[in-house]
DNA sequence: AGGGCCAATGCAACAGGGTTGCATTGGCAA
DNA sequence: TTGCCAATGCAACCCTGTTGCATTGGCCCT
């Protein structure tokens, strides 16, 4: 039996903003962005790989996971952080489109990444001769669902 | 020719922060520490390896500083967060969790640090029941004297 | 001052996350 | 349908961090 396997439903909504941003929809991105999306938190590599590794369907490798997940990022579609662990945990963008006028919460405990409704600290004024090339906010802390949890 | 290689600087505040908790006072412990306390900011592993291995000492392994740094860390004196790239930092801990985070810009050419005395990055605000307990500005890029040398 | 116990060290090997190079495949537009 | 080039698979690699084990060296005790 051949089922058309290529068949993707159009309406998924992950689909959906895979087109949104002009790009090939494959079935990779599609499957991670949907595991992304349905998780109740920030995902590991491992865990995601492990999630989209289907019974039926084909295999996925894990450099492909890797890429598609920092092209996600790339994309706006996912933000990256490290957990307490020093692991990477990835989770679908909140807000679609919001811009990078803002500096990011990150939870140590969970890996969550909120956004923060502060402006960026502003352009530190430097010593005669100094020159900017890249300012890194690192702003850590508990979030409240995990202060919570205890 | 024989010196007393040994002696230490018993006064070394470093010395007697090790001595208080009753340990072993050892060669790599107070060189670790004695970094750990000078540094302007959280250094990774292989900062303070860098940092420890003096042109005329004995060098230190790798794996007695990482030993080291957990062993600081239960004995108090120092704290272990992961930075945005994953990579553990470690910093010498403060009395009462004092949250002195004053920026420090790093030439990306000489490596060197700076302290700025300027901006004192304004706490952000945040949602109700989030809790902070780091924040770290790291701003990268070449300073005056690179700048000149080009 | 010297001896002895045991923690701390050095060394080697391992583990796991993440990256890179390169040949092949498959989306998508012409 | 054809063809281009991005996306994939695969293998090998790098880096951070850990573990096992033999040896060394602090510190206490006499």
């Amino acid at each position: 039996m051949t089922l058309t396997a290529t068949t993707l439903p159009v309406d998924d909504p992950a689909i959906a903003a895979l087109r949104g941003v002009g790009a090939k929809v494959t079935s990779a991105r599609v499957r991670v962005l949907q595991q992304l999306r349905a998780a109740p938190g920030p995902l590991t590599h491992r865990e995601l790989l492990d999630a989209v590794q289907t019974p039926g369907g084909m295999p996925v490798d894990r450099v492909t996971v890797y890429r598609v997940l920092d092209w996600l990022v790339e994309q706006q579609l996912a933000q990256k952080a490290a957990d307490q662990h020093g692991v990477f945990r990835f989770a679908a963008a909140q807000g679609a489109g919001t811009h990078d006028t803002h500096v990011h919460f990150r939870c140590a405990t969970c890996g969550g990444v909120f956004c923060l409704k502060d402006a960026p600290p502003p352009r530190p004024r430097l010593p005669k001769g100094f020159r900017l090339t890249r300012m890194d906010v690192d702003i850590q802390g508990e979030c409240a669902r995990c202060a919570r949890a205890h």
